[in-house]
DNA sequence: GAATGAGGTAATCGGATGATTACAAGTGAC
DNA sequence: GTCACTTGTAATCATCCGATTACCTCATTC
């Protein structure tokens, strides 16, 4: 008999793939795939080194499984958001679905570290397949325009962007990220702030120059 | 007498400088922080490894300095549309001056990666801060609004996610490819076609799944 | 023409990292 | 209980990479 809280007995393989894959996520997300050591992901996963790189047979086949995972969350999201109450308009049941993916960090800077290494020959190619699936999704089983889901995915990125560079970090010191993530994320910013709480700074390095 | 076309001679060492970062933004473009070596930035620029390192004292301070001079040149080339002919809108003349960058891959590219960095104790104040500045520069200078601003940001991203995923490459291939690229692109898609040529495949690596 | 200094590299070092091997411990079938 | 299989790790290897050192080679100055 063996659950997630039990510590003594051992885990099914498949239970310790989500749990890694989870953390592979949080730490590629962080760092990015060159960035992150099968180190680090077996450290938050709570399991060695060797287990990690043998469940998947390589580093860039987990990153693959974890873009691949990410991808799927996401288009579950906006399927689910396509099929919802039709009395609120499409764009806004999407972006509150893009919303509620945002409490994840990891899912969506996974996704923005590979569309940043499509010169890459194995993850390059997979990241816009990816890219393209979710495009094909709004236009196809959302109905969309190309007008409307370039303009909607557009926004997607700059969101990203924001989670990605952590704005929110700076949100005291400077005025203007409250200005643009008021408008980026109106009425859902202090959730937002809420749920992606600040770094402490590193006291040693500056800003820039 | 010292020329750039000179090989036999030896350059000073700005000349050298300035090529080492040219060459420094299109390696890190293509493979991110983390996944260019200083030795493929030395090879590129035909120099060796440990001049590049001597040069800028660590890698890090080199990307910084990648980093700094790619904001630089993007918000020189906001700054002259700014002021640009005031018969055409603002928008048009921002979306070319963009457009025009577009033909140098490096300098975009190496800002998306520093933009999903947010983590890294130095990088990651350090985009922030550029982001930060550009924003102001369109609300500032460009006397945008702030949803005006967000809009133009957003669409930049877009365009970067699809530059740096190199979407061009599955041009012939993906129907949908061709779609996107005009409504992001319009008018401009043939001379981004021509400005970048897409790879050759590897032919070992598949699709995803 | 030697001294001085700047431009530049070969050789190398130490640490990090992805991967492999060999082995240990729990689990179920019979 | 023991055989076979799965879950998991410690130890180790080979490679890559950023950084350091020591050295070389042109120019310029006096």
């Amino acid at each position: 008999m063996s659950s997630v809280t039990d510590k003594k007995t051992r885990m099914s393989s498949d239970e310790r793939r989500e749990l890694v894959l989870d953390a592979a996520t949080t730490v590629f997300g962080e760092a990015g795939y060159h960035g992150a050591s099968t180190d680090a992901v077996a450290r938050a996963a709570g399991v060695s080194q060797p287990y990690v790189v043998r469940m998947f047979g390589t580093k860039q086949q987990l990153f693959l499984d974890v873009l691949g995972r990410a991808l799927d969350q996401l288009m579950e999201a906006f399927r689910a958001a396509i099929a919802g109450d039709p009395s609120v308009p499409l764009g806004r049941r999407l972006g509150l679905a893009y919303f509620e993916l945002t409490a994840n960090r990891g899912i969506l800077l996974c996704l923005m570290h590979a569309f940043a290494l499509g010169a890459e020959p194995v993850i390059g190619p997979s990241a816009r397949c990816g890219f393209m699936d979710v495009y094909r999704l709004l236009r196809d089983e959302g109905g969309m325009s190309a007008d409307e889901a370039s303009s909607f995915l557009a926004g997607g990125m700059l969101s990203n962007v924001i989670l990605g560079v952590r704005m929110l970090d700076d949100y005291d010191e400077e005025p203007a990220v409250r200005e643009l993530m008021l408008t980026v994320f109106p009425e859902k910013l202090e959730i937002i702030r809420a749920t992606h709480p600040p770094r402490q700074p590193d006291p040693v390095s500056g800003r820039r120059r």
